[in-house]
RNA sequence: UGGGCUAUCGCCAAGUGGUAAGGCACAGCACUUUGACUGCUGCAUUCGUUGGUUCGAAUCCAACUAGCCCAG
């Protein structure tokens, strides 16, 4: 008997040549495309944005095209529950949040991969230039598509061990190129699109004023801009307007560029400083998922390469466990902007994920 | 209202007779399944105002205006 596998389709090329693949390697296929935003506010999603009403549209299309059922899911209130509640929740306590990386392991693969279970399926699948792989020992981890310009492990670090038994990845082994000619060669209705990108449910991207609408009453106003050293330089639009790292949008004229240095709930403050100030080598963080590794025990210090955002290359380090549910890892060279909320994400040096957290601020 | 100093883009600031540097800020684009970072491009026909000298002035002169400092 066939196996079954939902595809999750957000309506732009890779998750549609998911599906193309999955149905010529004989799965029996149904595409499902997700419903999570709908801003009666703005209307005018952008190409490619996840969750809106066209990405269902184009799906569509493509399951006509390739002959399987396709479904709609209106997770919009999961959504809000775990992905946009979250979101506010880290920006007014100053920490910088990524909504990806929460997505994944909350929507895309609890309520979509639950979805697909009461289906009779046996696999959830996406558009991820990744791979699931089995280690030896039998767990799973993800790991990095060689032929990937980019990699998007990192957002899946997330991911329970029971998630990844069930997930299928079938791009995950292609060059983008390959897949944009497959589409079109198939005939696909969305094999010209262009690439995704920014948050799916800002799609005029300003966090701040989506904050102030949606957090009204809670988002703290104005407060001041303080230097390294306690000097005060000026009056800032709120926490929720910044975050560690940042130089544009300060408004500041010191006549060389000044970086977030530090976010300070308690006192409604931004720290600024140098380009320098910003370097750290340690950073801590918390809600670990284990993923290759199985445990990090107490006291003991794991060699292995952190990536402190979704584009970071990479930096060699040394993790020690430090706590019941905290890591602290030290780099070899300091690395920018360690960021409160953002993912911490720990490989090996074949590439897979052994483990990832969650940056606390210290 | 005695004396001195200063007035160049939103901020800082080059320029001292030859036809407006640069930095910051800001805007746009690129990059990007998060926020950032980064890169590229744009950004004073005009130099407090009004006259004058000169082939030619932001640069010299005069008056005026504004701000700062020192005096009584």
């Amino acid at each position: 008997m066939k196996k079954k596998v939902v595809v999750g389709m957000s309506g732009g090329v890779d998750s549609s040549v998911a599906a193309l693949l999955l149905k010529e390697q004989g799965y029996e296929v149904i595409g499902a495309t997700m419903l999570f935003w709908k801003d009666p506010a703005c209307r005018i999603l952008p190409e490619g944005a996840c969750g809106g009403e066209d990405a269902a549209e184009d799906a569509g299309k493509v399951c006509q095209v390739l002959g399987i059922p396709h479904y709609v899911f209106d997770f919009r209130s999961v959504f809000y529950d775990k992905v946009v509640s979250y979101f506010i929740d880290e920006y007014l306590q100053g920490r910088t949040p990524n909504p990806c990386v929460v997505c994944n392991r909350h929507v895309k693969w609890e309520a979509l991969l639950q979805k697909a279970m009461t289906m009779g399926a046996d696999f959830v699948a996406t558009g991820h230039y990744a791979r699931v792989v089995r280690l030896p020992g039998g767990r799973y981890s993800v790991a990095n598509s060689v032929t990937a310009g980019k990699d998007q492990t990192y957002a899946l670090f997330n991911l329970r061990q029971d998630q990844l038994a069930r997930t299928l990845m079938p791009v995950g082994d292609y060059y983008k190129d390959q897949v944009r000619e497959m589409a079109a060669k198939a005939g696909l209705p969305v094999a010209a699109k262009a690439e995704s990108m920014e948050n799916c449910f800002i799609p005029d991207n300003d966090y701040a004023a989506f904050l102030d609408r949606q957090a009204a009453g809670r988002v703290p106003g104005p407060g001041r801009f303080v230097w390294k050293d306690g000097r005060d330089l000026g009056e800032h639009l709120g926490i929720t307007h910044y975050t560690v790292g940042q130089r544009k949008g300060l408004g500041l004229a010191m006549g060389r560029p000044v970086f977030v240095r530090e976010i300070c709930p308690e006192t409604n403050t931004v720290v600024l400083g140098e380009g320098e100030d910003v370097y750290r080598k340690t950073l801590t963080c918390s809600h670990l998922n284990m993923m290759a590794l199985e445990d990090l025990p107490a006291g003991q210090t794991l060699a292995c390469t952190g990536k402190i955002r979704y584009a970071h290359a990479g930096a060699a380090c040394h993790v020690t466990r430090t706590g019941a549910d905290t890591v602290t890892a030290v780099f070899e060279d300091r690395v920018r902007a360690v960021t409160p909320g953002q993912a911490a994400v720990f490989y090996d040096s074949e590439g897979h994920v052994l483990f990832g957290g969650f940056i606390n601020k210290d």
